[in-house]
DNA sequence: CTTGCTCCTGTAGCCACTACAGGAACTAAA
DNA sequence: TTTAGTTCCTGTAGTGGCTACAGGAGCAAG
């Protein structure tokens, strides 16, 4: 058994994110030894890090909270992760088109701008009336 | 004058948003009419416009507060402006990087997941442990 | 005058943490 | 055995950038 240091050390998660993820429930509780600290079992820990990795990967909580409860009850899972993950791919990929059409936009934006320059001409497009709004739906990064 | 809808409708940020703004102080308190409602000089509505064609560029909100404080004061203002933006596009940059390794890790990750396979090898990988780690730096999405 | 819309303030919630404060419990050296 | 240092505990508040209420007031049209 292994303190919340140990734990986090192995885990790769920050000892208040371990227990912030006790508080809302993403991992059980563990036991406490005699003065009150927290125990952890090698399980418990692989748990953590399953954690750690999935959000590595970028998924959200409520997402990894699924995949936790599938690998208890370990029937039909793959089909579920599959779905999953292809969802969550598509987000990534989503998200990199926003950023490389914001990227562009950015770019066209500041190559007017230089270092003599006293009216900034991409502080002026940007100020000026509504031609060509062309409003990114909701993309929020 | 406008009132605040149409000042949303003008300038695309929703009403609570702008509210928002002008609590943090993004945007100068407007004048108000005889009831008590917010009233907008289409100068206040082009300040609007502005902050949020930077959230569409995906600018943080003290960096907008820069640029609009360099816009009253239009001295010098290019060469500052265009460092600004060359780290966002830095930034940018680095976020489209580590999206591409998450994609290419997720995709090889769930590659051998099928819809009849019951122990899931991806949920199973992500659990086993500590393997080339591989961990990320600091990249949060 | 009434209906329905817009607006007002103030507060709480979202996500996933992170950062304290103030105290208790362990560990190791003197 | 005392002491110093470290780790741990709980509880609360803050981060960014909004969004979503509740409960009320103002205003315009029929």
């Amino acid at each position: 058994m292994f303190t919340i240091g140990k734990a986090s050390e192995q885990s790769g998660v920050n000892i208040e994110t371990i227990r912030y993820y006790e508080r809302e429930g993403v991992v059980p509780k563990p036991g406490r030894s005699a003065g009150g600290r927290r125990l952890y079992s090698p399980d418990e820990i692989a748990k953590l890090r399953f954690v750690r990795r999935c959000r590595d990967l970028g998924f959200p909580i409520s997402i990894i909270q699924t995949f936790l409860s599938l690998t208890e009850q370990d029937d039909r899972s793959c089909g579920e992760v599959k779905t999953l993950a292809e969802n969550h791919l598509d987000e990534i990929n989503a998200k990199i088109e926003n950023l490389t059409r914001l990227r562009e936009a950015l770019l066209s934006l500041s190559s007017n701008c230089d270092e003599g320059t006293a009216a900034c001409p991409m502080l002026d497009s940007l100020m000026k009336d509504g031609l060509g709004e062309n409003r990114p739906e909701q993309a929020r990064h």
